[in-house]
DNA sequence: CTAAAAACTTGAACTACTTCAAGAAATACA
DNA sequence: TGTATTTCTTGAAGTAGTTCAAGTTTTTAG
């Protein structure tokens, strides 16, 4: 049932049998229709996600009035605003799903009474969260010092078949550029 | 002898007086002179750095050759590459002292023994990493939104002690624009 | 299957920055 | 304290991108 999550899970931690019927008991997926919005700016995020089949993404709308995509998700990520989370805060952001997917939604009250009742999970979100934090500084790394040109090529060298999975205005966003450049780049006419 | 960290730690969980003095006796703070480096690109970050006082920064030479600072860590920050902490690659990055430094630094050996010994850390370093990551997506929010010359106004509004506190051309890069620029926003000529 | 909506393309005009070069000012430390 | 080094400033020229507007193509969903 769980299967996603709880082979992620293992490949950072060990799991009892008993810690696995407990997760078991508490976790549920629900599907998310594309467009659709788990996180709006101005709420306060309560609730992590983990995806196992989709696409989601976290985007903002720039003063101009356009979406730019912050952050995408796919299979076996977690996607939150861990800043409004922690902090109750309003958040900046928009969650929202670009494919229609099924997530594994916790709220932060049941993830807290899981982490008690299962402490080495601890280590599993530290990891998550510091291999995020990593690739976080190579993604700031990567808008410094590269073109939209190189950005471009390089996502797609890196990631080839995601680059067919989204739409190309989104793609453009999180690389920082427009769309219309987007359209330049990919026709050669830069 | 360890206080800030102590202090820091005990932010996030409780601590028996047992684990403060296993703790304490795992700790050492070195001193890393002004402008000297504990990771430089290429090499394998097996180091996380506590920084008790002073001034850190992680920054990349770009292919122009010019330095770009990614982060700054001043008082109760870690710092370290978590990519290649995690991942035993080569660094991209070099961590380097604005101004000298008293550090605790925790080799990864050290630290895992730690974690095993003291599992309620494990919460500890999680928050500490979900906030960063958190943090992290504010400024490629920041970066995606603001001009150069709002950047400069908003960082200086929120940390107003720290602008005088590091060289302007590694804020100017922080802020992804150029030394020349920062002199040009500062003296209104834009 | 078809209408409506979403996504993509193109060119022209524009602009927020960068780069370069050289001098001036501030700071570090022997 | 003095000198070397680092940092900051300024203007001129250039450019990698944006914005706008309008048309075209593709995709979605009833």
């Amino acid at each position: 049932m769980h299967d996603a999550i709880l082979n992620h899970i293992q490949k950072f931690i060990h799991l009892e049998p008993s810690e696995i019927d407990l997760l078991e008991s508490c976790l549920s997926i629900s599907q998310i229709k594309r467009k659709d919005h788990v996180l709006q700016e101005g709420q306060v995020c309560n609730t992590m996600y983990f995806i196992v089949k989709g696409c989601m993404r976290q985007y903002i709308i720039n003063p101009r009035g356009t979406e730019q995509t912050l952050q995408f998700g796919v299979e076996n990520w977690w996607i939150t605003d861990y800043l409004s989370y922690h902090n109750h805060t309003q958040s900046h952001f928009y969650i929202q799903a670009v494919e229609t997917s099924d997530v594994i939604a916790i709220e932060k009250s049941v993830l807290e009474s899981i982490l008690i009742q299962i402490p080495s999970l601890e280590k599993y979100f530290r990891i998550v969260a510091q291999k995020a934090f990593g690739a976080a500084q190579m993604r700031i790394k990567f808008l410094f010092t590269m073109s939209a040109e190189e950005r471009y090529n390089h996502f797609k060298n890196q990631q080839p078949d995601f680059v067919q999975r989204v739409p190309q205005y989104m793609l453009a966003s999180y690389l920082d550029f427009s769309a219309e450049f987007m359209s330049k780049i990919r026709a050669g006419k830069v």
